[in-house]
DNA sequence: AGAGAGTCATTAGCTTGCTAATGAAACCGT
DNA sequence: ACGGTTTCATTAGCAAGCTAATGACTCTCT
């Protein structure tokens, strides 16, 4: 059957597909998305602080990676810590800062049209449902031994 | 609030890596199994072919390219089609017909696992919302300007 | 039969993600 | 003050996915 694990797959596909490109027409893409809203509500903060503060677990190399992009993109900028040579903070641009809202209005658009077609209560439904999935794959991580 | 977006890469993400994971004890990385699910159906399917059936969407440059690593991990062989040269035709070998049975086991207890926290009641929600979701976002891909 | 059009797989080059290895800087204990 | 440890960012190298460009082969039409 393995109903669940391509539901999963072919759900997410769909759905990053449809925000990189919503994201896209704002000059930013989907693996960008953690960086600015972390520095979004803190500017200045270091690699490191935004692997642990986003939303999704992330690592500091893919921070690291994809802030060079966003460098080049002219979306941040690097400074070095005068009070700590081994940070490095990341401070947006004012076109990152600009891009803030229409990116949120866009994303939050998407979550809507995504799920048009449920009811209130079928998306509470799912809500509950993929939180006790998280929760159920996230505890093995955490201590598959411990109780 | 983003909650949707959020939790779907989220779970995403933890099914993936467990995925991976069961599936590399079997000497098999996640990204090969739509491969292998088309090539245990019908062996000697070409890139094209396997990209047509798989159950997910996906293009030729990645069969191809997954091909690749998989003939470098004695998974397969390519064989040039003998009545039409344009033509790669992919072989399983032993091994990776022997890893059938196992893998599928696994990742049908990965699944099992995965929603064991959820009631039948819920699990039933939880496809009806995903499928909803899909053929929401796939009509868009279809056709947006249509009906 | 030969030329042009079409159909393949492949390659090139990109993004996003990971783990492991490096290297620089700060800190701590002596 | 100095040596070892710890804490950072970065680099290296891989997997998986994509689109666009190539190149080989077949087919079709004259």
């Amino acid at each position: 059957m393995e109903e669940f694990l391509t539901l999963f797959t072919r759900t997410h596909k769909l759905l990053a597909a449809a925000s990189d490109e919503a994201m896209g027409r704002h000059g930013v893409r989907i693996g960008q998305n953690l960086i600015l809203e972390a520095l979004w509500e803190t500017d200045g903060l270091t690699p490191g602080e935004v692997a642990a503060r986003a939303r999704l677990p992330i690592t500091t190399p893919t921070i690291v990676n994809t802030a060079t992009r966003m460098e080049a993109a002219g979306l941040l900028t690097r400074r070095r810590d005068p009070n700590d040579g081994r940070l490095v903070r990341l401070y947006l641009t004012d076109r990152a800062r600009a891009a803030q809202q229409p990116i949120q209005e866009a994303r939050r658009r998407l979550e809507e049209h995504a799920t048009a077609t449920l009811t209130d209560e079928e998306r509470d439904h799912l809500r509950t449902a993929l939180l006790k999935v998280i929760q159920q794959l996230g505890a093995d991580q955490a201590g598959p031994s411990g109780g």
